[in-house]
DNA sequence: AAGTGGTCTAGACCACGCC
DNA sequence: GCGTGGTCTAGACCACTTA
């Protein structure tokens, strides 16, 4: 990661500090002009760094008090934000295991055509990956790729992370998602490729994936096994 | 809504006019600059709102071009960020009803003072009520708020709107949640107060509810039948 | 009264897209 | 080269908490 900004860095900083336990919870944080002073900057600057902070649940601010750290302890990261299967289960430290159920370039039967806005000659990459946690069979990732902007693609990319590839190799940017969790009825295919035990329904993570220039280039179903779901979030009230 | 804030109102008159269409879908905003000139104010105020636009999926802001207007039309918000239901029904215009099932000051058990840091004198509050829309009781929301901040309580305040009285009656500032997303068997309580059909499992969000001041003052189980459930996010990549 | 965070300003330089 | 957004600065005034 190389970064010329100053307030990232910072940020970077104050929540390893955070999340290693160098600063109590409940306590404060040096007021913003110490630390302006402390990181050699101007308090804009380091106001840029908080906020990001507040953001993301590190710290909240109160007016006239300071900057009070959180709790983040309990802030496991399952599904939140916009992260790869292979980003997560190494955060969590699991045994896991991705299995290519199919690989191939397809024309994409109406629903994809609609979910990914395309026209009737383009061509889509199908990926349906399986998950394995723990020996279980737990989740079924279903990936659709625009190929105008995923010219090339292998199965054994797929066996290690997509992202990594879209990102590190082709350089290409992702920016935001539309995300939707919804409960289905389980299909056949679910039934095939995972333990789903006597589950009748399945947790659906559908999103819907942009670059940078705005151009949606993937959709993504993430089934997961009922009992194995977990999402949480950190959410500020208002603006 | 009083607000002396420049760069809020310019963020309320622009996601206005995106949400009503005054602006076309992947056409770009004016410029920073010709906006700073529009309002009257320096660019950093007009980045200000312009920044609150990306973080809520209104725009995508890109260097060297200008920020893109993205389509905000498929975002109902069901569940996102942190509303009440009131809130809630009354944006997505259904027909709803509330019914308050339990109400009364309690000695909390073993779990909630968990959930809600309590010591072994502290009283809470318990609320249940459920939801029904378009005919079907659907969610069951099962409330507990502690004793220290909310000192007094009536079943009409939670037949209207709970956060209603906190935020306009005792001007208390709900600030932020942690929330969590699971599936649970039902309980007997579930098939009690909602109208469950055939299902099993239901959909659980569990909210630790926080004041201002960084205080845990509620801890909110909302209870929905799996196949009423919907929760859409709009996620940013990366920091 | 002193210290805190919240807002706002007017300017500067940079990296990037486009013509 | 010009216009765009991204970063950074040094200063100002305000609202709020705490002593």
């Amino acid at each position: 990661m190389k970064t010329n900004n100053k307030y990232l860095a910072i940020y970077q900083e104050l929540s390893e500090g955070i999340k290693q336990g160098l600063v109590k919870v409940n306590e404060t944080l040096p007021s913003e002009n110490e630390l302006a002073v402390q990181y050699d900057t101007s308090r804009e600057t380091i106001r840029k760094a908080l906020n990001l902070l507040a953001q993301n649940g590190y710290i909240q601010k109160v007016k006239g008090k300071g900057s009070i750290v959180l709790d983040v302890t309990k802030m496991s990261f399952p599904v939140s934000g916009l992260v790869s299967f292979k980003e997560l289960s190494q955060n969590l430290g699991r045994t896991s295991h991705t299995a290519v159920e199919k690989f191939g370039l397809i024309k994409p039967g109406n629903f994809i055509m609609q979910q990914l806005n395309l026209g009737a000659h383009d061509e889509v990459w199908e990926v349906v990956r399986s998950r394995k946690i723990d020996g279980e069979n737990i989740i079924l990732d279903k990936d659709y790729l625009n190929r105008k902007h995923i010219p090339f693609l292998t199965k054994e990319i797929c066996e290690d992370s997509i992202y990594r590839y879209i990102e590190e190799e082709l350089k290409l940017k992702i920016s935001f998602a539309k995300k939707e969790i919804v409960v289905e009825e389980c299909t056949e295919e679910d039934f095939n490729y995972l333990d789903l035990i006597n589950f009748q329904h399945i947790v659906v993570v559908k999103n819907h994936v942009y670059l940078e220039d705005t151009s949606l280039f993937q959709y993504t179903e993430s089934r997961h096994r009922l009992d194995k779901f977990r999402f949480v979030d950190f959410a500020r009230r208002g603006h």
